[in-house]
RNA sequence: GCCGCUGUGGUGAAAUUGGUAUACACGCAAGACUUAAAAUCUUGUGCUCUCAAAAAGCGUGUGGGUUCGACCCCCGCCAGCGGCACCA
C-alpha cells in the first residue's frame, strides 16, 4: 500500500492539472451562489502557522460541503501583503520588499496548496501589485473628492530610536514594538479619513446583517454612540474681554476647514449626556488643547501646566487618572438656567478629541467632576436625591434611575429620565443648546511615514493646493529603489526620492510635489473581498454584473482581533462605495454573516510563541502524520469558535479512526460491485449519518460532525461480516472528504465506476432518505417524580397512543415496586420519549 | 468601572434547545497477541457505599426560584477569559 506522501503528491498533481475543480463559475444563473471568504493572510516570513491552518480548514470543509450540495461556490484567496514586517525584514536582509513578498508568498501558496484548500487560485489577489492597488488609490480620491479624505496636524507616535512614525498598533504598552524605546508625541500634518460620518450607518447597518451578538456589539461599543446636547455657557463680561485682548496669533488649521472648536469669544460651548443635571453645573473644565487655552499663555502657572500636559502621552495621561490635576484659567462662566457665575479650570483629564473638548462638571453627580471638585474645594450642589437621602460629603450620586429633581427651580420633582427630556426641549427654546450625540469612534488617521505602502495619490501645488492626482494617470507605482529606510525627519522615505517626488500640479501645471506618506495597512484589506468577484478588470473595480451575481460575501471567517477596526473599516469603505452608486443596490452590506474561529494554543495552554518554545508548526505535524490527520484533528478538537489547546495525544485517536476506517474500506472493497448488499440496520445507520453530518457541518459544527463518523464506523464495525454495498461506501467516502481530502479521493478513485464524476470533491453530496429514520420501535423512559427508574420498548407507530403507554409503563416490575404503597397525583407522556408519574405517599 | 463570553468526569468536550446528563475522543486499569516492547484488538471507567454485584443515594461553579421535570428559563453570588476604559 502506498503511504500517504505518496498519496498526498499523486493527488495534489491531479488537483493541479484539474484546477477547473474549484473554479467559481462567474454570472451562472443555473445555480445558487456562495460567497464563502476567509480573512487573507499577511505572507510572514515564517509561513503559515497552525491558526491560519485551522481557520482555511474550516472555511474550506464549509466550501468544499456547499461544492458538493451542488452551489456555485467562490472561495478566493489573496495576500495582504504590505506591511512593516516586510519592509523591516527587506531592511535588515538587505533584500527588495517585492522580492521578500514574492517569496512569502510563493511559501504561502506552495504551503496551502500542501493543506489542500479548495481556492480558486485563478481570483488570487495580492494588495502590494500596483494592479490592485491602483483601486485602493482610486477609492481614496473617492473619499478625497467627497470631502471624507481632509489633511490635519494630528499627534502621532513617534520612536525617537528608530526616528520614525509609528501606527497605533505598532506600540505595545507606550513602547516601541521594534525596538523598544518609549515611545512620545509629536505633531505631523496626517491625511485623516472622515469615518465619524458613517457612524449613525454603521449602526444601523447591522441590522442588514447576520453577525453573532457579539460582533455587533463589538462594532457598536467601538462606535461609542452617546446621546445627548450641546449646550452654550456665556462667558463673564470681565472673561470675555480679556479674551478678545489676546486673539491666537496665527490660526494652526491648514486647509481641512475643520473646525474642533465652536466656542466664540463669548461662549463656552459644551457636550453633555446629563442636561438633567445643569442646575448642578458648578464649575468647567476645558482640555489643555482647548483653542481658549493658547490665549492664556502669558500666565506662567498656566503655560507650565498645559507644556506638561501636552508632552504626556496617552499612556501617562490615563495611568494618572485617579490623581485629577488642573489649574484655574482665570476665566468665569454663567451658568444659563440660574445665572450662576462659575469657574473655568484647565484639566487633563478632559480630552479634547471628544465632545467639543469642553465640559460643564456637575460634582454632585459624576464621579470625575466630584474627585475634581474634592481635589480643589469646588461648590458641589445636589440636584437629585434618591429617596431616603445621600450623604453628599462621602460620594457623588450617579444613579440616573432612581431619585427626583430638587434644586431646580422649573424642575423640581421631575425624575433625571423626565427632566433629561424636558431640558432638551428648554434648552433649544432659549436657544442656549441642542440635542445631539458624540462618538468615541474617532476619525481614522491614515498617513503613514513608511516606504511598504499604496503612496496616497495627491500633489501639494503651491497655488492650487492638494489635488488628486488624475485618475488616469492610476496607479501611482511606488517607485523600486536602493533607499528605503526611514529617514531622519520623520518623513516617509519616499520623500527623498526627488524625480518620484517632483511632478507637476494637475490643474495649473507647474511644478509640485506628490505626497509621500503612504496609506495604512487596513488600506488595502477593506475591500479585496471585490476585487475576487473581477480580479483582472481594469477599468472599474469590478463589474457590476458579477457585483450583482455574487455580493454580498455570504460566510466570513476570520479572528475576534478584526471583529472591530478591520471590520469596521471594511463596511465604512464598501458603505461609502455604495452611497457613490458603484455597489449593487440590493445589498447595503457587504458580510451577511460573519463568524469568528476560535484560537489554538499550545501544549501548555498557553498562546503559542517563540519564546516560549511551544510554537505547533503545520508542516511538521503534516509530514508525520498526514495532512488529512491534521485538518480532522483540528476539526475535531472542539466547537470551531473556541479557544484549545493542542494535544498530539487527541491527535492520535484521530489517525487511528482514518486507519481504522481504511482497514474497513479494504474489508468491503471485496463487495464494491454489489451495489446495495445491504440490511436493514445498515440502512439505518447510513442515513441517520448523512442527515446529522450534513446538518452539523452546515453549522460548523465540525466536532460533532466527525464525532458521528466515529460513532457510525464503531456501529458499522460491531455489526462484523456485513457488507453494507457501493452506494453507502460512496455516501461514506464523500462525508468524510470536506475533511480528509486527500485519502477520500484516493479511496473514491478504487471505488468509483464510470458513471461517477473524476473526483469526490465534485461528486454530489448524499442526501438522506427519510424513511430510513424512523425506526419501528422506540424506548420510553419512566420517571417517577421526574427521576428515570425504568424504559419500556414501544411500536413506533404507537407512539401517539397515550392511554396504552402510561397504563404499560406502570406494568414494569420496576415501576410496580416503586408504585407500591404511593398514588398517582399526575400522570404526564411525552411522545416517543418519556413517561412521568407524580406520586405521592 | 463598563460591555461580551465561559464554568459539565482525570482531560478535550456532547446533550435533538425544558424530557433518560457525560455521546465521541484522550487518559487510566485489566486482559489478548509477543521472548519483550511498540502497534493493534477486547473489556471496564462520574462520585459515595460494596470483596464484588444488585439496589440506593449524590452529581453540570454556588445559593435560591419557576416547573410533573432544569446543564438549559428567572433572581442573587463566586471564579476565569476576552475587549474597551478619565468618552462628560
Amino acid at each position: 500500500m502506498e503511504n500517504f506522501i505518496d498519496i498526498e503528491k499523486k493527488w495534489q498533481k491531479f488537483w493541479e492539472e484539474n484546477p477547473n475543480l474549484y473554479h467559481a463559475i462567474d454570472n451562472d444563473k443555473s445555480k445558487t451562489k456562495k460567497y464563502v471568504l476567509v480573512e487573507f493572510p499577511y505572507p510572514s516570513g515564517s509561513g503559515l502557522h497552525i491558526g491560519h491552518t485551522f481557520s482555511f480548514t474550516g472555511a474550506d470543509v464549509y466550501a468544499r460541503l456547499k461544492r458538493m450540495q451542488g452551489f456555485n461556490v467562490m472561495f478566493p484567496m489573496g495576500w495582504d501583503a504590505f506591511g512593516l514586517p516586510t519592509e523591516n525584514y527587506a531592511i535588515k536582509t538587505k533584500q527588495k520588499p517585492q522580492k521578500v513578498t514574492k517569496d512569502n508568498t510563493d511559501m504561502f501558496r506552495r504551503q496551502m496548496k500542501a493543506l489542500a484548500f479548495s481556492f480558486d487560485w485563478a481570483r488570487e489577489v495580492n494588495t502590494t501589485d500596483p494592479k490592485y492597488y491602483k483601486w485602493t488609490q482610486w477609492i481614496f480620491i473617492q473619499l478625497y473628492n467627497k470631502g471624507l479624505a481632509y489633511k490635519q496636524e494630528m499627534p502621532i507616535n513617534w520612536c525617537p530610536s528608530c526616528k520614525i512614525g509609528l501606527a497605533n498598533e505598532e506600540v505595545v504598552n507606550g513602547h516601541c514594538e521594534r525596538c523598544g524605546s518609549e515611545v512620545e508625541r509629536r505633531t505631523i500634518s496626517q491625511w485623516v479619513v472622515k469615518i465619524t460620518e458613517y457612524a449613525d450607518k454603521l449602526i444601523e447597518g447591522l441590522k442588514d446583517t447576520d453577525f453573532i451578538e457579539k460582533v455587533k456589539q463589538a462594532q457598536i461599543n467601538w462606535i461609542g454612540k452617546s446621546d445627548g446636547a450641546k449646550i452654550r455657557f456665556k462667558l463673564s463680561p470681565n472673561s470675555a474681554s480679556i479674551l478678545s485682548s489676546s486673539r491666537p496669533q496665527t490660526s494652526s488649521s491648514d486647509d481641512s476647514g475643520r473646525k474642533i472648536d465652536a466656542s466664540s469669544d463669548h461662549e463656552l460651548e459644551v457636550f453633555t449626556t446629563r442636561p438633567d443635571t445643569l442646575f448642578g453645573a458648578t464649575f468647567m473644565v476645558i482640555a489643555p488643547e482647548h483653542e481658549l487655552v493658547s490665549r492664556l499663555m502669558d500666565n506662567e502657572e498656566i503655560k507650565k501646566y498645559v507644556v506638561n500636559a501636552r508632552s504626556k502621552s496617552d499612556m501617562e495621561r490615563t495611568e494618572l487618572a485617579k490623581d485629577k490635576t488642573g489649574v484655574f484659567s482665570g476665566l468665569y462662566a454663567i451658568n444659563p438656567v440660574n445665572g450662576k457665575e462659575i469657574p473655568i479650570w484647565i484639566s487633563d483629564f478632559v480630552l479634547a478629541s471628544y465632545g467639543t473638548g469642553a465640559i460643564m462638571s456637575v460634582p454632585a453627580h459624576d464621579e470625575r467632576d466630584y474627585d475634581f471638585a474634592k481635589k480643589f474645594g469646588l461648590e458641589i450642589v445636589p440636584v437629585i436625591e434618591p429617596e431616603g437621602g445621600w450623604d453628599f460629603e462621602k460620594a457623588p450620586y450617579t444613579d440616573v434611575d432612581n431619585g427626583k429633581i430638587i434644586n431646580s427651580e422649573p424642575i423640581n420633582g421631575l425624575t433625571p429620565a423626565a427632566a433629561f427630556e424636558k431640558m432638551l426641549t428648554w434648552i433649544k427654546e432659549k436657544g442656549i443648546g441642542e440635542k445631539t450625540s458624540s462618538y468615541h469612534l474617532r476619525d481614522w488617521i491614515f498617513s503613514r511615514q513608511h516606504y511598504w505602502g499604496e503612496p496616497i495619490p495627491m500633489i501639494y501645488c503651491e497655488e492650487h493646493g492638494w489635488q488628486p492626482v488624475p485618475e488616469n494617470q492610476l496607479p501611482i507605482v511606488l517607485p523600486e529603489v536602493e533607499q528605503y529606510e526611514p529617514t531622519d525627519n520623520g518623513e516617509s522615505p519616499l520623500s527623498t526620492i526627488s524625480n518620484w517626488v517632483d511632478t507637476v500640479c494637475p490643474v495649473c501645471g507647474k511644478k509640485a510635489r506628490r505626497e509621500t506618506d503612504t496609506m495604512p495597512n487596513w488600506a488595502g484589506s477593506d475591500w479585496y473581498f471585490l476585487r475576487y468577484i473581477d480580479p483582472d478588470n481594469d477599468t472599474e473595480i469590478a463589474s457590476q454584473e458579477k457585483m450583482k451575481y455574487w455580493m454580498p460575501v455570504d460566510v466570513y471567517v476570520g479572528g475576534d482581533e478584526h471583529n472591530t477596526l478591520h471590520l469596521l473599516y471594511s463596511r465604512f469603505i464598501y458603505k461609502f462605495l455604495y452611497d457613490l452608486g458603484v455597489m449593487p443596490k440590493e445589498n447595503p452590506e457587504p458580510y451577511y454573516k460573519r463568524l469568528s474561529h476560535g484560537v489554538i494554543l499550545g501544549p501548555d495552554n498557553q498562546r503559542m510563541s517563540k519564546s516560549r518554545g511551544n510554537v505547533i508548526v503545520p508542516e511538521d505535524v503534516s509530514t508525520k502524520y498526514g495532512v488529512d490527520v491534521v485538518r480532522m484533528y483540528l476539526m475535531f478538537m472542539g466547537p470551531f469558535d473556541s479557544t484549545m489547546a493542542w494535544n498530539e495525544n487527541t491527535l492520535m485517536g484521530v489517525k487511528r479512526f482514518l486507519d481504522r476506517l481504511q482497514n474497513y474500506f479494504d474489508k468491503q472493497s471485496k463487495q464494491i460491485n454489489n451495489e446495495n448488499a445491504s440490511n436493514a440496520k445498515v440502512d439505518v445507520i447510513i442515513n441517520k449519518l448523512i442527515k446529522k453530518v450534513t446538518e452539523d457541518t452546515d453549522n460548523f459544527k465540525y466536532n460533532t460532525a466527525i464525532a458521528k463518523m466515529m460513532e457510525a464506523l464503531n456501529e458499522l464495525n460491531a455489526l462484523g461480516e456485513t457488507y453494507i454495498g457501493g452506494k453507502y461506501l460512496k455516501d461514506i467516502v464523500k462525508m468524510l472528504a470536506p475533511f480528509a481530502p486527500y485519502s477520500t479521493e484516493e479511496e473514491w478513485s478504487k471505488i468509483k465506476n464510470d458513471k461517477d464524476e473524476i473526483s469526490v470533491h465534485i461528486a454530489k453530496w448524499p442526501v438522506a432518505d427519510e424513511t430510513y429514520l424512523v425506526e419501528d420501535k422506540m424506548r420510553v423512559a419512566i420517571a417517577i417524580n421526574g427521576k428515570v427508574r425504568d424504559e419500556i420498548e414501544i411500536e413506533s407507530e404507537n407512539q401517539n397512543n397515550q392511554s396504552e403507554i402510561i397504563s404499560a409503563a406502570k406494568e414494569t416490575e420496576k415501576i410496580k415496586s416503586w408504585l407500591s404503597g404511593k398514588s398517582i397525583v399526575k400522570e404526564i407522556y411525552v411522545p416517543g420519549k418519556m413517561v412521568n408519574l407524580v406520586v405521592r405517599d
